[in-house]
DNA sequence: ATATCGATGCCCT
DNA sequence: GGGCATCGATATG
């Protein structure tokens, strides 16, 4: 019987790829913030070329200067002035992975703390809802992923991916640069 | 089921 | 002043 292989940490160059090949890689490996998280099962690409992007045109703000820092980094930013956003940084200036859902696997009571009562599938659904689950906020802005308090863990397991365009946005809507894992109830929308 | 709205930081014109 | 990589409450079919 072949070995059955336990997660392990990513390899070492993973996020010195574009945007776009790390967003659909990054589906089903294992988010922890101070230990508590699951699996990605959903994200999106962004990166420089893309009018949606932060980093649109080499643009470089106070808020987005962590897109322009080294890969294998967070990029943390307030959306609508409310909600905190989480991205790894990717290879290629200006390229990142928004992460939108997790299926939670791990510390799921710190989670419905920070949520309130609300269903399993729905405490990491979307990106504001996953880094109140973690209590992500801009203090992590810059961090680097490979460090406490983050953690993440590659699994062997085959699984299917599927795209689509992505959510919340005005411009670069036909782009399918968002990911998923197929069939996940813990998505925050369907694909 | 979809539609609208308010919360309100940061970037834009 | 207006827009935005959001969310939950509220209204309405």
């Amino acid at each position: 019987m072949a070995p059955v292989k336990s997660p392990s940490p990513l390899p070492r160059h993973f996020f010195e790829r574009d945007a776009v090949t790390v967003g659909r890689d990054i589906i089903g490996v294992t988010l922890l913030v101070h230990g508590v998280g699951g699996v990605i099962v959903e994200a999106e690409a962004y990166d420089q070329t893309d009018p949606a992007s932060h980093s649109y045109g080499g643009r470089q703000t106070p808020r987005n200067t962590s897109m322009f820092g080294p890969p294998a980094h967070a990029y943390v930013y307030r959306s609508y002035g409310v909600h905190w956003c989480l991205n790894f940084v990717c290879g290629g200036r200006g390229g990142a992975v928004l992460i939108r859902a997790l299926q939670p696997m791990a510390g799921m009571e710190h989670m419905f703390e920070r949520r309130g009562a609300v269903p399993e599938r729905r405490l990491c659904a979307g990106p504001g809802n996953l880094t109140q689950a973690l209590a992500i906020t801009g203090e992590l802005d810059g961090k680097p992923l490979n460090a406490p308090p983050f953690k993440l863990l590659a699994h062997a397991r085959e699984i299917e991916i599927v795209c689509g365009t992505r959510i919340g946005i005005t411009r670069g809507t036909e782009l399918p640069w968002r990911f998923g894992l197929a069939n996940s109830r813990f998505v925050s929308r369907g694909f």
